[in-house]
DNA sequence: CTCTTGCTGTAGCGTTCACTCCAATTGGAA
DNA sequence: TTCCAATTGGAGTGAACGCTACAGCAAGAG
């Protein structure tokens, strides 16, 4: 008890085989959806046996889980207003978009599967769908406390409508892309968001500020 | 040759099976996607066994494509601008906006598929969506032209933009209601992109009218 | 050294998959 | 009536599926 055994040492390539695994799977499953995730592909694009995934991971959905969280973090950090020194409110509103769409260029993935797994309806639902929604109203609340920080004079409801918008804004924004190919600017198209939104914004919030 | 045998009458229940399987096949694939619908379910479904399917459709690709084929017309109906009688401008856009949102609600099973599929990337591409891009890029060209009508004074730049504006708006906004359910108001969040997107034009139109 | 632990390799289980074969049935044509 | 073509029914194919059992191996701990 008194041993330090807590410093067990990691041993062999455990930690490595984990992202390996992940890192296949994150590909296979963004381009082919839950169903079209098998356990073979996964094994084949990383190099493990399947036994090694079943070590690492309960089972498919768990994988699939994982995959998710494991994006999460990352994508989030995106998901930020600059500070007040970085200009006026609608170039910092233009920047987060843009930063926002930086993210999902270098990491489509993620967003891919998500999607993916939001827009299906099977019975018994996969954990990664209930994970990915969950992340996804992370990031709507942040998305809404900045609405309400530029515009602290619009009602409750304004806020919710324009949140719900600017969110179903990029999602579209990002199924465009990813339908049209590379050659599509998503930077520029955010950034074009950002301003129909924030101009929308202020013109609910100058009509009703009592 | 003389004998009008073209009137060769459409003995038993032919037709009627096929709809019976392509309707099975729609709610069943709108659910999961294409890898995720099997034939078995299918034939569970609609009461008729594999063989049947088989005789109706080559494969499993023909039936998915036959499926959005099917969807297609009555779904396209609805991308149209009222006459000039419906009243202003953005009045009219308004009501477009609406009367795509109602057709969503009525039946989103075809553009859940449509989206499942688009989103998807396996290598082999799925016949059915290679169709659902066509029918979706008649879809923008059929907003682009309402765009170009009520705001003639745009480049064709800008049309192009607001245009992939618009219908990444109307995904997004749709895949919202499939996340969050019923309880969202479809309709009103379309008139509200209607709105965002009317206003977005008219000033970009107020500015580079030479 | 031995023992334990962490991980890999192989083989295979039962089930479901897309798809096929072919005998039965059924209604119109001759 | 006989015949033919349009469908259906059911049984069955090999392949791929998710997943498991278990032996083997490498290294840190004793």
């Amino acid at each position: 008890m008194t041993r330090p055994q807590t410093t067990r040492k990691k041993r062999a390539n455990g930690v490595e085989s984990r992202q390996r695994i992940l890192d296949a799977t994150v590909e296979i499953a963004g381009e082919r959806g839950y169903e079209g995730t098998s356990i073979a592909a996964v094994s084949a694009k990383c190099g493990l046996p399947a036994s090694s995934i079943y070590w690492h991971f309960k089972d498919k959905d768990d994988l699939i889980a994982a995959v998710i969280e494991r994006s999460f973090e990352s994508w989030l950090a995106a998901v930020k207003l600059p500070g007040e020194e970085a200009g006026t409110p609608l170039e910092r509103v233009s920047t987060m978009a843009a930063n926002v769409a930086k993210s999902l260029v270098d990491a489509p993935d993620f967003l891919r599967l998500g999607l993916m797994l939001a827009l299906e309806r099977r019975p018994a639902e996969p954990r990664g769908r209930t994970v990915f929604l969950q992340v996804r109203d992370i990031a709507r609340q942040k998305i809404a406390e900045v609405v309400e920080t530029l515009f602290p004079d619009l009602d409750e409801d304004a806020v919710q409508a324009l949140t719900t918008y600017t969110v179903a804004g990029a999602d579209g924004l990002f199924i465009h892309r990813e339908i049209s190919g590379d050659a599509v600017d998503l930077v520029a198209m955010f950034e074009l968001h950002a301003r129909m939104v924030f101009d929308g914004a202020t013109r609910m919030a100058a009509r009703s500020p009592e």
